[in-house]
DNA sequence: GGGATATTGTTGACCCGGACAACGAAATTC
DNA sequence: GAATTTCGTTGTCCGGGTCAACAATATCCC
């Protein structure tokens, strides 16, 4: 995301000006929540990735293993549902991660057509050093959005 | 498919039928903006192309008409920039909006690489309808989140 | 009890969108 | 005039949303 970086002036072409910034309008798109939001959450995402480059963890299979880790036993249906996506996506994910050796299914003893989704110690590991990573990357947003706009911005998303 | 002898275990308490809410814990995504940024940016544009559907107008569309139209002659550089998106992908964008006859590349006069984008007549007439249902989509916005934090939300993302 | 219906996990297919690499044409730099 | 940069373009890969269909299992209802 290229944004307002902080650049050195520079020198004005002569012939014909206003070719680096030309202060495009953005017309009523300056009143569209959805646009900014959008702008937002690709940036915040792209944060997010980078900090956890290392694990090689996506936003979404972070949220995977962070929801089966304090939820042992879940059944698909129901991860599918806190989280918002399909059950056709989860399917995905979680062959993935099983790939990497982080979740399991297991047969669930109530219901046959259910599994019983766990973490392995693999996945506990991966659950706490993608747990620290996110931290840190939480703190640059708090550093980059303020702490104060950082908390009622957290409030009011949560109250949704 | 999975582990043979892999043990099951009880994940469902009989004492509630665990109807439509399981109350699943979230975990440590709680403290996570990048995970109820997400969430609502995914319902408002859920929206937003619901409300549009008449015109089959994307989000994407939608922001390039805007733009194109508060600025004739953009280039496409010049408007990648300013969205946030690839080049290549903006190419994409432009072909689609050009078979359906809403948009124009001209060459520009003063620089033979660069196209002068203009919206063609159709294209004029789609920006005002989109502008007047994405308006009926804002208005939704305000009253779902409360006009006071739709204000406050828009003013705090536009400050980034 | 047994047939109709619903749920669960799964696969396949389609399309949108982000990320890169490479390219020719045109402009700019040296 | 050669080297470099910019611009639009194409191709490719991958992640992700969406929908349809299906087998296995559970539930409902008479």
């Amino acid at each position: 995301m290229p944004g307002p970086a902080a650049r050195s002036i520079d020198p004005k072409p002569r012939t014909r000006p206003a070719v680096k910034r030309p202060e495009v309008d953005l017309g009523v798109l300056n009143e569209r929540l959805g646009y900014f939001i959008r702008r937002l959450q690709v940036w915040v995402f792209q944060d997010f990735i980078r900090r956890l480059s290392r694990l090689d963890l996506s936003p979404a299979q972070f949220s995977v293993i962070v929801v089966v880790g304090a939820n042992p036993g879940l059944s698909q249906a129901q991860l599918a549902g806190t989280l918002g996506i399909e059950r056709a996506r989860l399917v995905r994910l979680l062959h993935r991660l099983e790939q990497r050796g982080l979740t399991e299914r297991r047969p669930s003893a109530a219901d046959g057509r259910r599994h019983a989704l766990v973490l392995t110690r693999g996945g506990e590991k991966m659950l706490a050093e993608a747990t620290k990573l996110a931290e840190l990357h939480e703190d640059g947003l708090k550093q980059k959005l303020g702490a104060k706009q950082h908390k009622t911005l957290l409030e009011m998303l949560r109250a949704m």
